[in-house]
RNA sequence: GGUCCCAUAGACUAAUGGUUAGGUCACCACCCUUUCAAGGUGGCUGUACGGGUUCAAAUCCCGUUGGGAUCACCA
């Protein structure tokens, strides 16, 4: 049977790294077997539901280069891959549930439901539905139900779980996990506005769309003793369950917006490449090789390997995903850098040719790590300064070098102003003068760029231009006087 | 608290039961150098603890400790 795998988001707001990461290790594991990867909209509750939260879902995913053979906008043979416009199925199943007694009516009412917990609270057991004593088909009994039933009464259908017993399951990641029945609760599945609860819409969904692989996150380990239930129940196959490392704050804790950015257009934002989120966010629980960082899309999808995926959660690092980035700066194509770069100069107010923001792109993607820091840390490449750095003028300007530098700049500007010649002349004066040329070179730096800090010197004049660099020689002795 | 899951350095990870426990980020030093980076070289720090099984354990088993997830008419 070939592999179809789903990623099945709810659309409350925007995309998560952990989501991306889950999503990002369906579409690995569907492209390697040559199998579907699909995504469903789980949207069954209307209380949480968010406008535009599925396109922005859907943008994020396109963005990160994470592509859905069979979607709410691509259609498929297996829709609607929305679960609002499948309601009529839940209900079916639900009725066929009740039909072989492993589902049943409950009447009870939240203040009910809240007393009972607060009862079992109190004498120190797990709150858990006890359908011996509460108001359900059990206890009201058949003639009392059936009225109740068709006065419409505000009822719910529960999963009859086993009362003794223990469930059991296989994980690809962490192997059989067994739990005592006893500790799993008869959850709601259809609720009482006839709307499914996440644990019947998902069974119901990942059995009629041929589901073969649920890949998804830790946090649903509890709840899968539930949906193994419920395959067996109807008598459909169990898909293999894969429930992946969760993750982490840097305290270890769940990763959560409290402790710093979640969604993935976030860090779109802050200025990280899809390459490096993709790249970052998969060797996060998984890693194919014992020596080598950076991996493409292809090489993801060539090596992945569900059974390699680690169980313990991983701290999301930031410096890390920097350092990361990083390395996709300085080796991407500088054509392709450069039109990303060009609306963040426009941003700016920078105005320059097409081959000037490549070189600049070019000559500051060192000292970087995210292309939208150019404009801020080289303002000077477009902007000539009229400050200068106190701290670092103080190191290396006196008066007395007031001269030496006219010299220099007029010697530079004899010269035909490439980087080597910029140098050769700067050598060859140092020398003559007894000068350092250490000094030439931070004294040109302080004047050209008003920063002590920047990419090296004779090319960021190359590239301002002769023109321009005396000028700005010009401006800062002149204001030194 | 119940249930379940997890445990290689500060972080991410590699290691058919047999390696001096490897790589990356971070950190430190040195080299390069014109500042800052980048790059190069070297270094620091690790199998949570205690028992077993075995000729041999990071690896298998048990316990302890620690961490996490989850316990809704949310997903």
């Amino acid at each position: 049977m070939s592999v179809r795998v789903r990623f099945a988001p709810s659309p409350t707001g925007y995309l998560h790294v952990g989501g991306l990461r889950t999503a990002l290790y369906n579409y690995l594991f569907a492209r390697h077997h040559g199998g579907k990867c699909i995504l469903r909209i789980e949207d069954t509750d209307r209380t949480r539901f968010v406008e535009g939260a599925t396109e922005n879902l859907i943008s994020s995913l396109r963005w990160a280069g994470v592509e859905f053979d069979e979607s709410p906008e691509k259609g498929g043979d297996y829709g609607s891959y929305i679960q609002s416009e499948r309601f009529e199925l839940y209900r079916k199943y639900a009725q066929e549930l009740l039909d072989r007694d492993a589902a049943y009516y409950a009447f009870d009412t939240a203040e009910e439901l809240d007393a009972m917990r607060e009862r079992m609270q109190n004498a120190g057991i797990a709150p858990r539905y006890d359908r011996t004593v509460m108001r359900n088909q059990y206890t009201l009994g058949e003639v009392e139900t059936k009225r109740l039933l068709a006065e419409d009464a505000q009822r719910v259908i529960r999963l009859k779980v086993p009362l003794a017993g223990e469930v059991r399951f296989d994980d690809i990641v962490r192997g059989t996990i067994t739990v005592p029945a006893r500790d799993v609760d008869d959850q709601i599945l259809l609720k009482s506005d006839n709307f499914p609860t996440y644990h019947l819409a998902n069974i119901v969904d990942d059995h009629l769309m041929a589901i073969t692989h649920v890949i998804r996150g830790e946090e649903w380990l509890p709840s899968t003793p539930k949906h193994v239930l419920l395959y067996d129940a109807l008598g459909w196959e169990r898909p293999k369950f894969a429930h992946l490392p969760l993750l982490l704050n840097p305290d270890k804790s769940k990763l959560s917006k409290r402790q710093g950015d979640v969604a993935v257009e976030d860090y779109r934002e802050k200025g990280y490449f899809k390459e490096t989120m993709v790249n970052f966010v998969a060797l996060l629980g998984w890693n194919p090789s014992a020596d080598r960082e950076i991996f493409s899309m292809q090489e993801l999808i060539d090596s992945f390997k569900l059974e390699k995926v680690n169980k313990a959660g991983a701290v999301f690092d930031i410096q890390k995903l920097d350092w990361m980035n990083g390395e996709y700066l300085r080796s991407k194509p500088l054509d392709e850098l450069t039109e990303q770069f060009l609306p963040m100069a426009q941003h700016a107010g920078f105005t320059a040719s097409k081959e000037y923001m490549c070189d600049v792109v070019g000559l500051l993607r060192e000292r970087v790590t995210k292309l939208n820091e150019i404009p801020a840390f080289g303002t000077y490449m477009f902007t000539a300064p009229t400050e200068f750095e106190e701290e670092y003028k103080a190191k290396f300007w006196t008066p007395a070098m007031a001269e030496p530098i006219q010299e220099l700049a007029k010697r530079l500007e004899a010269s035909d102003f490439a980087a080597d010649t910029i140098n050769a002349v700067a050598k060859d004066y140092a020398k003559e003068s007894g000068i350092k040329v250490g000094v030439f070179m931070n004294l040109l730096r302080l004047a050209v760029t008003g920063k002590s800090v920047g990419a090296s010197m004779i090319h960021t004049m190359e590239i301002l231009g002769k023109q321009e660099s005396i000028n700005r020689i010009a401006y800062f002795l002149k204001a030194q006087e």
